[in-house]
DNA sequence: CACCTAAGTTCAGTTTCTGGACGAACCATC
DNA sequence: GATGGTTCGTCCAGAAACTGAACTTAGGTG
């Protein structure tokens, strides 16, 4: 199996996979979360050959989870932002940090902390069941085929 | 930057994404939460090559994502569990999962439905803040350096 | 005019990934 | 005891992706 071919795939994680799926990418939209939205500073913070960056960057705009915006003319210069399906990318991106916060914090502890405006609180992310509100353990779910399986 | 100098960064994703961050893996994790335990299944559901999947497995259980244990001896076999660490990633897994579903879902629907075995409900995941328990957006949190802070 | 910025493109060389063949260790069957 | 099957790999040549560095375009600054 080929990269491309995994977009075909009858499955969330390998259509999902197929955009965003790769180390570069992941990086780029951590810092687009991180308000990050131009291509040298993309290139700067990153450290990684231009090349790249213009590819990933290209693929999560034909996907709509970056949008291109000019924001001037003369000469135009365009600035990268998260529309609304990169926005939906929060929990996975959270996910990952909390992961990497549990696993590979050294004894100096998490390198970012997040605040909930809503309640002024730093906060870690709970995945939730949308029906009973209750937290979700992988040793809780079951799996079966839905409406879109082969 | 180079792959290997991820794993160094202050950056709970990039040392998570040094993991986890590429196509394969990602797909090895997916089958894994799916069940599947051996090499053999592995390589037959991805179809991609041998070296692969033998170097994605070493690199989990190097990590200590997935745990490599004998399951006969004569000759001895061996199949791959998720760990605890391993575990904690459902949140990943499962968000990467509904990011797919409403995003690249077709008109058929989700190709999996995923059932809380506690409430009895097949539901969604949704991200909510460990302190005030409501659910979190990306725009309503504010991020700043941690203790891990270089 | 010489130099600077932002956003790319081009290119030769290196690294990584790929498919396919092969190996090792055992078992079953004829 | 030769053949074939199963499971879990390794090895290799060719293809694809990534790399750094230089170059381009379109304008702005002193």
């Amino acid at each position: 199996m080929k990269w491309e071919d995994l977009a075909d795939q009858p499955c969330s994680i390998a259509r999902s996979v197929a955009v965003i799926g790769d180390r570069w990418t992941l990086m780029i939209l951590r810092d687009a979360f991180l308000g990050v939205r131009r291509f040298e500073a993309f290139q700067t913070r990153l450290g990684i050959s231009r090349t790249i960056i213009t590819a990933r960057l290209k693929l999560l705009v034909d996907e709509g989870v970056l949008a291109k915006i000019p924001y001037q003319d003369r000469p135009v210069r365009h600035e990268y932002r998260l529309t609304q399906k990169g926005l939906d990318l929060y929990p996975v991106v959270m996910s990952i940090v909390h992961w990497g916060d549990r696993h590979y914090a050294g004894d100096a502890g998490a390198p970012l902390l997040h605040r909930h405006k809503t309640c002024g609180c730093d906060f870690a992310p709970v995945m939730t069941c949308s029906e009973c509100h209750a937290p979700v353990g992988a040793r809780e779910v079951e799996t079966r085929a839905g409406p879109g399986a082969v």
